[in-house]
DNA sequence: ACAGGATATATGTCAAATGAATATAAGGTC
DNA sequence: GACCTTATATTCATTTGACATATATCCTGT
């Protein structure tokens, strides 16, 4: 019996097949805060609620493939640009119940971008909103997440989608030190302090200053760029990138940039 | 409408939905080598080559439940008992053509298991080996893995497992110092030294032995029996456990303990 | 019974990393 | 040009971790 016999009588249906989607974590930081891109739902179920932006993957499309689409149609972001983010696969989710229609097991992402980006993306589409994420300093999976709406109360997530947020948010902690992932939240170049910034707002925790430019700069993933920055009212920083060669990722399955 | 008119409604059909598997990478330590349970396929595609144990979700299964049911059935483990190995989930691979038959979207999960078990899994079944990995030192994810069979040869691995198994062997590597997984590759009572031994194994680099005592126990995970070790030529070294409370996870979907 | 061997466990010393405080530099504003 | 603000550099104390050494404990052999 050949190889190409087996696949002829090789019967698919055999299994019963669940629905695959991928969902989309589409963070950033905004005013010293962690955000993450959240869609009003429109339809039953959880109509009205807040849902991360997702899709089914293609029958003959990649996992990752899939989440960059998603990123481009729902983020509006063109497929063949470089924004200069980040995309990582985050986990997968498949309680027999998380959808009440039916069985749909979702590889969830989660994205890093530029404030701009999303800011965009906000105005570009309609149900969208820019959410900060509240959540306790500190790594235990079972504290509480909450996503603010613009009036400062928690808004209702659908599905399990609170829970995909906070292993998120908690990946996304545990990687700052260890992943070149968190200068994609900031532009090309950069000041430490903003560099700082954003590391305070993901961890939800003050840091030393002097002390973060040492860590920083002895990993020597940047350098500077000998410009400064302009129109402050006092000294103004140097401007930082990121090296060319850690553009690349360091760490395990590190996600691919933008 | 009501959401019960929208559950009618609603067309799974209309999406073209992937199959579905788990696929487990069964870790122990023997020998002084991370070793992981490999199977012989018995049909094509990839006859004779080997390949991790793995299988369908079944349509009401969740995925860390599939996972538990593929352990019990490939490595002979009672699903109720609590052997104390422990099981978390890896990444998902779904490239489109990673197997030829059809679509089919693999959700990976890593196991810790002590050696016995392991064993007696491989005496148990038929066309089983426990298989030495090896893998350079460091956290390269493009380095090459090889699984190592009796004579010392590389194995001819299945579909998309080399890569699979490499990522859970950096995995492990990376989560040493952070979870108590690797306690689940040791008996419930163990010296310090068969600890070293095993984390020693899984990055493939000799540890300090002082340093890595006080690591340890500053980590204040384990507690000592107060008995020691017996049939040692020198000094019997101090029996320790993990606290009870340690038993749950610290990390970030830190998985699951047997 | 006692010396010797081997390894666990404890102690001490040193280098490196970290945190906090201080000093200096560089721009803008009044 | 005095003055304010924040970046950058320097310094020191504290903590952390690595490594070397010393002591304890058990078995073995004579």
């Amino acid at each position: 019996m050949t190889e190409a016999d087996f696949l002829k009588a090789y019967d698919p249906a055999a299994f019963p097949r669940p629905s695959v989607t991928v969902d989309l974590v589409l963070m950033t930081v905004r005013g010293g805060a962690l955000c993450s891109l959240l869609q009003q739902r429109q339809d039953h179920p959880h109509k009205g609620s807040w849902a991360l932006p997702g899709g089914f993957v293609g029958p003959d499309e990649g996992l990752d493939a899939a989440a960059r689409r998603v990123l481009a149609q729902k983020a509006g972001l063109p497929e063949e640009e470089a924004p200069g983010g980040w995309l990582e696969q985050l986990y997968t989710f498949g309680a027999p119940d998380r959808d009440p229609r039916m069985r749909i097991i979702t590889v969830a992402y989660f994205a890093l971008l530029p404030e701009d980006v999303l800011a965009r993306a906000v105005k570009t589409g309609s149900g969208l909103q820019l959410a900060p994420l509240r959540l306790a300093e500190g790594e235990a999976i079972d504290a509480h997440l909450a996503a603010l709406g613009p009036d400062g109360t928690p808004l209702p997530l659908a599905f399990d989608h609170e829970i995909i947020l906070k292993t998120a948010v908690l990946r996304l902690r545990g990687k700052l030190d260890h992943s070149p992932a968190p200068f994609a939240l900031l532009p090309k170049r950069f000041t430490l302090r903003a560099l700082q910034d954003v590391h305070e707002a993901i961890l939800g925790t003050p840091l030393n200053k002097p002390a973060f430019r040492r860590r920083l700069l002895d990993k020597n993933w940047l350098e500077p760029t000998g410009e400064r920055e302009s129109g402050t009212s006092y000294r103004p920083a140097e401007l930082y990138r990121v090296r060319q060669q850690e553009k690349r990722s360091v760490a395990v399955q590190g996600g691919m940039t933008l």
